[in-house]
RNA sequence: CGGGACGUAGCCUAGAGGCCAAGGCGUCAGCUUUGGGAGCUGAAGAUCGCGGGUUCGACUCCCGCCGUCCCGACCA
């Protein structure tokens, strides 16, 4: 059969849709912009989400849910915020019939919402700290949509966090900025730079937001997830106040955080290959497929090898499939759980059998190795926390070495022109570069590269000394700029 | 929302005004097979994206719309 999957190096946006569709993970819908999530996209986001839910947990926070439909005049109430979000939203304007007496926007982002029902439950310091999260489905009316990266429509989890002083919140932004960082690489193996957003950057509303920010393997930046300080801009819009514990009355303080289904986009674009789906065992809905080799009458006995095998390896915890399927050979299997994603595939036909041996396949590197039956199954999980790790090591040393540090406009414009180079879709990576901190300044680069500042790293701002690699001016930060999704 | 490309069976492609729309993959049945997407035989499967128009006749030409992809402006 014909490769299914264009190769990367011939066209990246192509390579991606390839796997999505290929791999079964989505397809799209009859409404332009929105998608269909397939069992297999959705077991990868269920992993994801019940993972992150219980590191939600962990750090206090309980799960509610708020209703899609949010009058019209709340998103008004806060400026920044509307001003933000009108042009992508959808909005209900009929009900039973009738025309509506004010319209109804399909919620973009809880907000405004759940500060109207905090003014309520808000009313002393005892209150607080509010520690609320919600999964729920958001509409942004987008006029360009990716598959996973961006949709009309997306699944996502928001928390709402209220607290007593502007320390507390910016404390909870940044602790749960960190649960997605160590989220994102001990359980997607997606290496991220935690950083700060510049205010041309920032959420609608926010003082402040933190981002954890992937680069994909053409080398552009994704957002991976962001993490918001609100300061008390949602508490002053919604009129929420609290008796402090020196009895006076004051505004209370806010942050908001969210991951979308755009993170099994990232997923995708960071591991996979030109053969399909790469998945982390961490998520993948199996971690490990036996493909038995049936050679004349040797089928019932192979069979049974497998079947022990599988046993055994269930044993252990591990997620198993057999795949005795007959009606396909065993190398259109191999093909097909390559395209699938599936960290490690076993391969057992009578040869082996007869040795009391199994192959073993490692999906990122493709390794094969032949081990004694009795030692696969302890093999197996070993080799799964390798490949966990490579995953990781190798996305992180991508990065690494598609970041280059600058120090003049010059270098920088070189470095955003090596569009077209390697990959059909290739930038130059990361630019890591001191930045004076003006808007202006920022704007002006992405008129002549499309390169946007992505974030000013949390750990790259001590010593910053010399001048804006853009405009000469003194710098007041160290940031990273990029091509992005 | 602008510019470009495309839309023919589940998927990919041929047909470029003229008889019954062609082939490959996949699907189904049977046989034969199985160590990297096997083989043979047979079968099913298409309002040619939708709507108008030109014409004796339209998958083919014209107009409009819808959708997908790519490139721009905007965004998780």
């Amino acid at each position: 059969m014909a490769e299914k999957i264009t190769s990367r190096s011939v066209d990246y946006s192509q390579w991606y849709l390839d796997i999505v569709l290929n791999a079964k993970l989505a397809d799209y819908s009859p409404v332009k912009g929105c998608m269909v999530i397939r069992p297999r996209g959705y077991a990868i986001w269920e992993r994801l989400r019940d993972e992150l839910d219980r590191r939600f947990k962990a750090t206090g926070h309980v799960n509610a849910y708020f209703p899609m439909l949010i009058p019209m005049s709340f998103l008004k109430k806060e400026a920044e915020h509307v001003e933000g979000f009108a042009p992508e939203l959808a909005v209900v304007t009929h009900g039973g019939g009738e025309e509506l007496d004010e319209p109804l926007v399909l919620r973009p982002t809880s907000e405004t919402i759940i500060w109207d029902k905090y003014r309520d439950w808000i009313q002393s310091w005892r209150d607080l700290p509010l520690l609320i999260n919600q999964w729920a489905n958001v509409v942004r009316w987008e006029k360009r949509t990716r598959l996973f990266l961006r949709t009309a429509e997306f699944l996502w989890q928001e928390g709402h966090t209220a607290h007593e002083t502007s320390k507390e919140a910016e404390e909870e932004t940044l602790r749960m900025l960190e649960v997605y960082r160590s989220f994102a690489e001990e359980f997607l193996a997606l290496p991220v730079v935690a950083g700060v957003k510049s205010d041309s950057e920032k959420f609608a509303g926010a003082v402040r937001t933190y981002t954890i920010e992937a680069m994909m393997q053409d080398r552009k930046a994704l957002q991976a997830g962001t993490s918001h300080f609100l300061g008390q801009n949602f508490a002053k819009a919604f009129d929420v106040k609290f008796q402090s514990r020196e009895g006076k009355l004051e505004h209370v303080w806010a942050s908001s955080w969210g991951v979308s289904t755009r993170l099994v986009g990232a997923l995708i674009m960071t591991h996979s290959d030109d053969k399909g789906l790469v998945l982390p065992p961490t998520l993948a809905p199996e971690e490990v497929v036996i493909v038995p080799i049936f050679k004349g009458d040797s089928k019932p006995a192979v069979l049974a090898y497998g079947e022990r095998l599988a046993t055994a390896l269930k044993s252990l915890g591990l997620r198993v499939v057999f795949d005795s399927d007959e009606s396909n050979s065993p190398g259109w299997k191999f093909a097909e759980w390559e395209m699938r994603g599936t960290p490690v595939r076993i391969e057992l036909g009578p040869r082996d059998m007869e040795a009391g041996k199994v192959v073993l396949v490692r999906r990122d590197t493709g390794e094969k190795e032949i081990v004694a039956v009795e030692a696969a199954p302890a093999r197996v999980r070993e080799l799964l926390g390798l490949i966990q790790a490579n995953l990781l090591e190798r996305a992180r040393a991508f990065r690494v070495e598609n970041t280059k540090s600058i120090g003049t406009r010059d270098e920088m414009l070189a470095f955003f022109s090596k569009e077209g180079a390697g990959t059909a879709d290739a930038t130059g990576g990361f630019a890591e570069a001191l930045w004076c901190g003006s808007a202006e300044c920022e704007a002006g680069l992405k008129a002549e590269t499309k390169a946007t500042l992505r974030c000013m790293p949390m750990d790259r701002q001590e010593g910053i000394s010399g001048t804006c690699a853009l405009c000469g001016a003194p710098a007041k930060h160290r940031a990273i700029f990029s091509r992005s999704y």
